[in-house]
DNA sequence: TTGTAGGCGTTATCAC
DNA sequence: GTGATAACGCCTACAA
């Protein structure tokens, strides 16, 4: 018998064993119902051939792959490695494999590779979007109309059968902003996430309560658009600093925002956080690794990973459940980023009611 | 007719276009030979139903599946995210996705993936992998002898039907070393990247190279078997320090491992570079983020990973195409994290014969 | 206990 | 130009 030049397929299994296909399967997939010898005869020749059956055959049949599409913007941003990583081992664990996409944010790459994942069959979709794309949601719907599970993260709820990884954008910019107002801070700016989006929403609403509660005039001036990359940060920072009255403080969008920020204070010459404290947001590996450390919001990274792709299995084995939201909490983690006290933090007083 | 709980079919398009299948096909792909008004109406009713043809069959039938296995020890490594990113966008050119496994490096968990992969009949192999798992070189041969495309990187060429990305480790290890030296250092540790590694060899070659071409004696105290994470730097600066008469500089296996061994040293009250000089490996984003900046080796990631993506395309296209050793060069970035120099660098003289 | 039939969705090849 | 047939590899049901 010449060697196969082929994987070997359940077919040159049976051949070479002298036994029907399906004696085959069974054995492979050990169901009962074979005979002992035949067992063991089948499964030497299932070793020698390195025979695994076909998985575009077995899902074709199935009617299901193996398989989860994860969109993300890019897995260049700190933050989407942690995450990713808890999909995947998620997904491992179950002997799934994971399709990565990196979208950029652009629309039309959005929207290309969630095509290209209807075409692979994907059994669910994990997707992290954030301007709202109408025309995603519009796919997204469409999925979870035929109870296609998915589960999306950084926009609203868009369907009340899409789960959504919920991290409360809102109450982590009160709790940061908050924060710089204890320290003293009264000029306080913001370089906001990406225009228009919902995460985008969220934080500046949080933003300005915490202004509000604290009794301070907001400044439309102090309220830079931006984004979640470095070069926001510096762009912003360095609008921030033309003004004729800066901040001293402010509020990143994430991390990497405010790095670029520091950086770009630095090359000014201004001292961080003695002439400007910067909060960023996330609590990625490098905010308390670069000089000075970033105070920040801290979230969850891995887990929300792993929980979107449990909820996606959760949909899986029962794809009469409805979407959920999946709630992370924030815990706060402060650095060296933001100075020491301006003046000592005020007694809290009881909210008079608005 | 009710509206589809499944995804529309090619024979959901024929019937409702009141056409044969194959008709059908035909327009999708944009073969001659349909009549102008029989392709328009076939097209409305794919619009319509949102037809796409079912990837899963095209590739059973085809014989071959637009998916391309990706296998690195992790996402999380900073350094794999921009080659990834590299391999994926050349794979998206190609309307190809990527299949992404972390390995952590286990030997158990990079076997199983690999047959994971094959299940998957993905066209084309991309591994990082370092310890030599013959296991690993095993399954990566037998693919090879079937001219599926594999391309491997950090480890030796295991059959030259497999391509390599060469970085030329034992240079970038030499030149890093010999700059320590030209600094003044004579006293150089070095944490090595994980033991038994084709890196590992590689790179404490071109270490001992340099030593030895300065004429410093090899101490074997100050070869310290690390591997290529935070903790590894942590405890190997620890050793290091704790020796009768620790070194002035150290080479560690890369960034991450750096800015471990930077941490420690701060912890223990120890100024970098004054105290001790730091150099790293592959110039990560993080790398002239932290303070003090590293003195490190640049790897072209991005680039790596698309050009190991093109690799594969190329033996996609013609399978008899043998491996090929890709090989890149590494510049060196100098930053600040390496003293000003402890005596005046030496003019070279010429070496004599040893 | 094992073998036979049919179909998952697509496409290539060949008649009409 | 269009339509029927077969096959990719596997699996479930049913028959022997």
């Amino acid at each position: 018998m010449p060697p196969l030049t082929r994987r070997a397929t359940i077919t040159d299994v049976a051949r070479a064993a002298q036994v029907s296909i399906q004696t085959v399967s069974a054995v492979f997939h050990n169901k009962p119902g074979i005979s002992e010898p035949t067992r063991q005869r089948v499964r030497q020749i299932i070793e020698r051939l390195h025979f695994e059956p076909n998985g575009l055959a077995s899902s074709l049949r199935a009617q299901r792959s193996l398989t989860i599409g994860v969109l993300i913007p890019s897995i260049t941003n700190p933050f989407f490695p942690d995450f990713v990583r808890g999909i995947e081992d998620a997904a491992h664990l179950n002997r799934y494999s994971i399709f990565l996409c990196n979208s950029d944010q652009h629309q039309s790459k959005e929207t290309e590779y969630l095509q290209l994942l209807r075409r692979h069959n994907v059994a669910g979709y994990i997707v992290a979007y954030d301007l709202n794309n109408l025309e995603v949601e519009k796919i997204l719907v469409q999925l979870a109309l035929r109870h296609t599970p998915v589960v999306t993260f950084g926009s609203r709820q868009a369907h009340k059968r899409i789960s959504v990884l919920d991290t409360d954008n809102e109450e982590g910019s009160f709790r940061i902003t908050s924060h710089l107002i204890e320290l003293g801070h009264r000029r306080i700016g913001m370089i906001q996430p990406p225009d228009r989006g919902h995460v985008n929403l969220l934080r500046t609403r949080g933003y300005l309560r915490a202004l509000k509660k604290a009794r301070i005039a907001t400044n439309n001036e102090y309220l830079i658009p931006g984004g979640f990359d470095i070069a926001d940060g510096t762009k912003g920072i360095e609008r921030l600093m033309a003004l004729p009255i800066p901040p001293t403080a402010v509020v990143a969008a994430n991390d990497l925002v405010a790095i670029g920020a520091i950086t770009a204070l630095k090359r000014m010459g201004k001292r961080v956080p003695d002439d400007v404290s910067i909060a960023g947001y996330d609590n990625i590996q490098m905010s308390e690794l670069i000089d000075p450390p970033i105070t920040t919001i801290s979230q969850p990274t891995y887990q929300m990973g792993k929980s979107a792709m449990e909820a996606v299995f959760h949909q899986i084995n029962d794809p009469e459940s409805s979407g959920r939201v999946i709630h992370f909490d924030l815990p706060m983690i402060v650095r060296q980023s933001t100075s020491p006290p301006l003046v000592s933090p005020r007694t809290k007083k009881n909210d008079p009611s608005p």
